[in-house]
DNA sequence: CTACTTATATGCATTTGACATATATCTAGT
DNA sequence: ACTAGATATATGTCAAATGCATATAAGTAG
């Protein structure tokens, strides 16, 4: 920032987001991909993105992608990673904000029933993908890895009403491992992240769970 | 990125590189300013950073404005996070990718002592700051207190052999807490990520402390 | 009313970490 | 050479956290 400038000199340059949307299916992690329409990489499978406009914040950017393919707007969103290698793109030099967001499975039907580009597909069984697209998701993951344990992101992935044997699996999911029932339990209460609703859960065959929600924020 | 595309289309837009370079001195962190040369925000205090080059990688330029700020070429570096709000920067539109780097106090003292420019400013008396500059800086604060205890980087703060005393005081002044000793040493020995050298340190008026190194990367 | 399955609670051993205390080793001074 | 002083290093104890096994509770299905 300290160098001179002069805008007409910079050359072709232009900033993207691309989303990295996941959600928990079949116990396993998902990414929502969309198949490319254009060249380069036409037909391929890619995360869905947009060019961030001129008078547009980068968050505001990427809350417009993820309302446009998942039609959503209070879904855990948080920024992941610049991804800006020169060769990435062949069109010309972009820089790509990837951002990150959660959401239940069940929200998702939706968009993915109407729009025929799209598709979830398992983190375990990514087909090949356009650009570094499988970096970024790479990156997430990990990223998702490192916070669950001290994050309360595990809900953005499960409905607003929720019992711990699916707050269980969804953990369990990102981890890749399975845990020890009684000390999860203990362990996520201990957390003050959540509370008990006094609701049991329904149409089960055997015992109903309780319903747990998240604190409305203790700090 | 399912947008059309026309390079000429783009308005002016650019992207830079801003560095939080951070390092303890006297027991309290402290984070490498410059002074502005130029409009806007001239004279005021400011992170060092630069324009990408067209062809150049974003780790490429962080690391060019690390060597030309601290001549440095192997310090801990790692991307922090980007920064585009539309009106961060009067000029134009900027969208920045900071960068975190750290360093020993001593590796310091040259370019400090060589440029009139900059100067180490303790995070807890910080001047007033040009553009989103203090923002940046509490982000890389927040970052640095999140990995010090599940990865190695307060090494990064101390030269290659040190003693257990000395890395307590870089936990300590990051933390900004005072740490129990023995559980310090027990549990920095039982990370597996140093190792003691047989060597002591000398020059200290009492009974020397061994000096440690970082194991060569178990993993 | 019983069998079955899952939720929830409890007990216990092991581990982890904080804290207090003891021992070791150096320099400085007499 | 010896002692005092200061710091490094090691140990012991206690409390909290964690993993695992087991017991009890609460529903459905027959």
């Amino acid at each position: 920032m300290s160098q001179s400038y002069d805008p007409g000199a910079f050359p072709p340059l232009a900033v993207t987001v691309d989303l990295v949307l996941m959600t928990v299916q079949n116990g396993h992690l998902a990414v929502l991909l969309q198949r490319r329409s254009e060249a380069p990489h036409k037909d391929e499978w890619a995360l869905p993105g947009g060019f961030v406009g001129i008078d547009e914040s980068l968050d505001d950017a990427a809350q417009r992608i993820l309302a446009d393919k998942a039609g959503l707007k209070d879904a855990w969103l948080e920024q992941l990673y610049s991804f800006g290698d020169p060769g990435r793109d062949p069109r010309m030099r972009i820089v790509t904000i990837a951002y990150f967001a959660l959401l239940p499975a069940a929200e998702l039907s939706a968009p993915l029933a109407a729009r025929s580009d799209l598709m979830l597909a398992p983190l375990d069984t990514l087909p090949p993908l356009a650009f570094d697209h499988r970096t970024i998701i790479d990156h997430a993951a990990t990223r998702l890895r490192g916070k669950l344990d001290y994050a309360p992101v595990a809900f953005a992935l499960l409905p607003p009403r929720f019992t711990l044997r699916a707050l269980q699996d969804v953990h369990e999911a990102i981890l890749g491992i399975s845990l020890n029932k009684p000390a999860f339990r203990r362990r996520m209460i201990d957390t003050g992240w959540i509370e008990g609703t006094g609701e049991k859960e329904s149409g089960g065959a055997f015992r109903p769970a309780e319903l747990y929600r998240v604190k409305p924020r203790a700090s």
